[in-house]
DNA sequence: CATGAATATGCAGACGGGTGTATGATCTTC
DNA sequence: GAAGATCATACACCCGTCTGCATATTCATG
């Protein structure tokens, strides 16, 4: 059964942690040693994908690593449009609370792209199963839950 | 914008609650009205996949309804396996505790999968962002990790 | 600077999810 | 039972995502 991109990044990602890897033609032989068939340019684009940098190591070699400190992304506002045009099933205000609606068992997923988008206006979201309450900075709401439909291509 | 499938039912949900539909018809027809556009083949599987089922009402009427009791549907192991598949990328054990791994964000959908799926051997489920927590029952351990790992395609 | 190694990327094709068309199956009514 | 309404579904097609091939670009070394 082939594995899916996530499985194989994710082993991608452990590979860095466990050893030094220089090339991305040693990454594509350690997966193969996983039964993990992937080609350099493969390779490449998850490395791409997972944040990886090449830094240097004593002895004058680099090697890949994957920057663990808070470099938690900033998404392109591109990938949050593509979460909330998904899974973004209907949005409610009441002042400065906006309560977004999710297919069951996907809030969190929708919250976590929109703790991760840098929206202005948003101060933080809490995300139950299939519910996320998003606050808004004080008298933001409105504007909010406007640029929040956009995204999630729902009308008014 | 074209709307999301996961959109559409909502709004299809919607319906069925705010009034009586007593067609998959005049739902094309009340959908259309939201600019939304689906034939009859579409909303027949829409109605599935919500578990809609037809009630018949006072006056004779047949409506379509979604059960909102604990009909939890229980989710075929073909949705889990895909789920898994996608999302579950590391799974480790100790004695009856499986600790899964997921991309960030995702644990609650797996774990919700995971809780609909009727899996025996299994206790219950804890969510956090890429981890999650699964309780076996006692002894349980080693079949349970097992066999989430055949379903997510994971070698040993 | 030349050469080879390493990396990035355009393009075609594969694949899975989803939808509409057409039609078969089922249900309802007379 | 016939006719019409309603619902389910096979199949072809669309579309977005992803991957490999081939090659362009970049980097490192002598």
């Amino acid at each position: 059964m082939t594995m899916s991109k996530a499985q194989r990044q994710h082993r991608v990602a452990q590979l860095l942690a466990e050893q030094g890897v220089s090339s991305q033609g040693q990454l594509v032989e350690l997966l193969a040693e996983d039964d993990i068939t992937a080609t350099q340019a493969t390779v490449s684009r998850d490395l791409e994908d997972l944040g990886a940098i090449k830094v240097r190591v004593p002895g004058g070699n680099t090697v890949y690593a994957i920057p663990e400190l808070p470099t938690e992304q900033i998404a392109p506002e591109d990938h949050l449009k593509r979460v909330l045009g998904e899974w973004m099933v209907d949005a409610q205000r009441s002042g400065d609370l906006v309560v977004l609606r999710t297919p069951p068992g996907s809030a969190h997923v929708v919250a976590s792209a929109i703790d991760r988008s840098g929206l202005s206006r948003m101060i933080g979201t809490v995300a139950g199963d299939d519910t996320i309450l998003v606050i808004a900075s004080e008298d933001d709401g409105a504007d909010l839950i406007q640029h929040l439909r956009e995204l999630a291509g729902l009308g008014l």
